[in-house]
RNA sequence: GCGAUCAUGGCGAAGUGGUUAACGCACCGGAUUGUGGUUCCGGCACGCGUGGGUUCGAUCCCCACUGGUCGCCCCA
């Protein structure tokens, strides 16, 4: 039996990689003061119809979508921000009395796509929102954030890239002026462009085929058609990322794959080496209409949103290696019947007192009990033997100054307290 | 969804149309009747992803399926 294509078992030996990295993540939402919210892992299928976009590849092809026993649509989310919003709107969050309301998420997501390295059918994101305000500041401390989730974790090899899509006016007025600039030369395009065409012509200004067409260099770009609000609001942005020392280039080719996006757009990137094709890290934005297209109040919102998988992917490609603790307080070695169940004791004695202890259970020589004790990391290896027990001590031995010395049962645990 | 490639013990990795499927690591035991290392000796795949087919006979040939990886598409 293998797990379903696309997923994957997180085993002893990296789940401490992932806890340790979670951890981080929601240390740094704190203090940024982001609160983390929980919702369902699936949801009603038109959610993200409406709220991801009908045209968007994610709903057109890569949805885990079925019919429950009580013949509702269900969809498994294959992205954060459409639950959260249809959370602050059912429950009213726009009401409370802080706001914005700045929230974040980690847990699992769902895609129906072609697995590779850093591409999953089951994979987690982390990622925050922050509802209810429309402030380019805003802007630069949801980047900010994401940037720091990596440079806390120790990754340097990283590059932002941002850009505006405007607001609605602006993105659509911008994708007429492709969708009409591109038509007449359309037969002269890929047929991967043609489709874009309809779909996303933004796209198109990214092909790699069509790269040398005469029609790309004279192309609209959006940065002509951002109205008054909208240029200004983007070099407010910059403003913000400059006065806080946070690199960046502006790409103006930068598309992100979901409707509801508008003004600020950003990715991280991973420069390290190693990595394939996939190279962004992260991606988020502005998505300003969004609450109320899912019928909440007019709400401004910007998030992002970071994949486990590929922070741990870049993590191993700039080898940095995480502060993880696999050592073990003691290891009780006991010889004979007797010796065993004294063992049994002290070792949950022990456990009890706050020492990470274990024992052997597979009735091994001491040689073998040592071996073991030594592979577990253990600092201290405890032994009681015969001779031990007669005289009601028991052995300590220092694994690192391999010094040993004999104390008394009854005081073990304390001595152990006061040595570790 | 399209194209390519791969699949042998816990891990890495040889291999051949035909008696007992190399080797390395790890693990277990012994040399060393109670101390972690080294060395030496021994043990460890009724089995070569799954299911069919070809054949006197297949891990090795063919087909399908499943899964991994790479590229495209797209993204996190």
């Amino acid at each position: 039996m293998k797990g379903p294509r696309g997923t994957q078992d997180l085993l002893p030996g990296v789940t401490e990689k992932w806890q340790y990295v979670e951890a981080k993540l929601k240390d740094l939402s704190a203090r940024y003061n982001y609160h983390e919210i929980r919702t369902p892992i699936f949801e009603h299928t038109e959610l993200f119809q409406r709220g991801v976009g009908d045209t968007t590849d994610i709903v057109q092809k890569e949805m885990y979508t079925f019919t429950d026993k009580g013949d509702r649509s269900i969809t498994l989310r294959p992205e954060g921000t459409a639950s959260v919003v249809r959370s602050f709107v059912q429950h009213k969050l726009f009401g409370l009395a802080n706001q914005p309301t700045k929230l974040f998420y980690i847990g699992p997501m769902f895609r129906y796509e072609r697995p590779q390295q850093g591409r999953m059918r089951q994979f987690v994101q982390f990622g925050v929102e922050a509802l209810g305000s429309e402030d380019p500041a805003m802007d630069a401390e949801v980047i900010a954030l994401a940037m720091n989730a990596y440079r806390e974790l120790g990754l340097q090899s990283l590059k932002l890239v941002i850009n505006s899509l405007g607001d609605t006016e602006s993105r659509n007025n911008h994708r007429q002026a492709l969708i009409d600039h591109f038509s007449p030369v359309k037969e002269e395009l890929c047929s991967d462009c043609q489709s874009r065409l309809e779909k996303n012509p933004l796209r198109i200004l990214d092909c790699k085929k069509d790269r040398d067409h005469p029609a790309m260099g004279t192309a609209p770009s959006i940065l002509e058609f951002l109205n008054d609000y909208s240029r200004n609001y983007f070099e407010q942005v910059q403003a913000y990322l400059d006065a806080m020392g946070i690199a960046y280039v502006v790409d103006k080719n930068l598309v992100r794959g979901l409707d509801y996006y508008n003004h600020t757009a950003f990715e991280i990137m991973s420069d390290a080496e190693g990595f394939g094709a996939i190279t962004t890290l992260s991606g988020g934005g502005r998505y300003n209409g969004l609450v109320q297209d899912l019928g909440g109040p007019e709400t401004p919102g910007i998030g992002f949103a970071l994949s486990i998988e590929r922070l741990r992917m870049a993590l191993e490609a700039e080898n940095v290696e995480l502060p993880i603790d696999q050592s073990l307080d003691c290891f009780v070695i006991a010889l004979g019947d007797e010796a065993k169940v004294k063992a049994a004791a002290i070792t949950e004695q022990l456990r009890q007192a706050g020492m990470q202890t274990d024992k052997d259970y597979l009735d091994r020589k001491m040689k073998a009990q040592f071996k073991a004790a030594d592979r577990l990391k253990a600092r201290f290896v405890l032994v009681l033997g015969e001779e031990e027990l007669e005289n009601n001590v028991i052995a300590v031995k220092n694994m690192e100054s391999g010094e040993q010395e004999n104390v008394a049962i009854d005081q073990i645990t304390s001595y152990i307290e006061g040595i570790i």
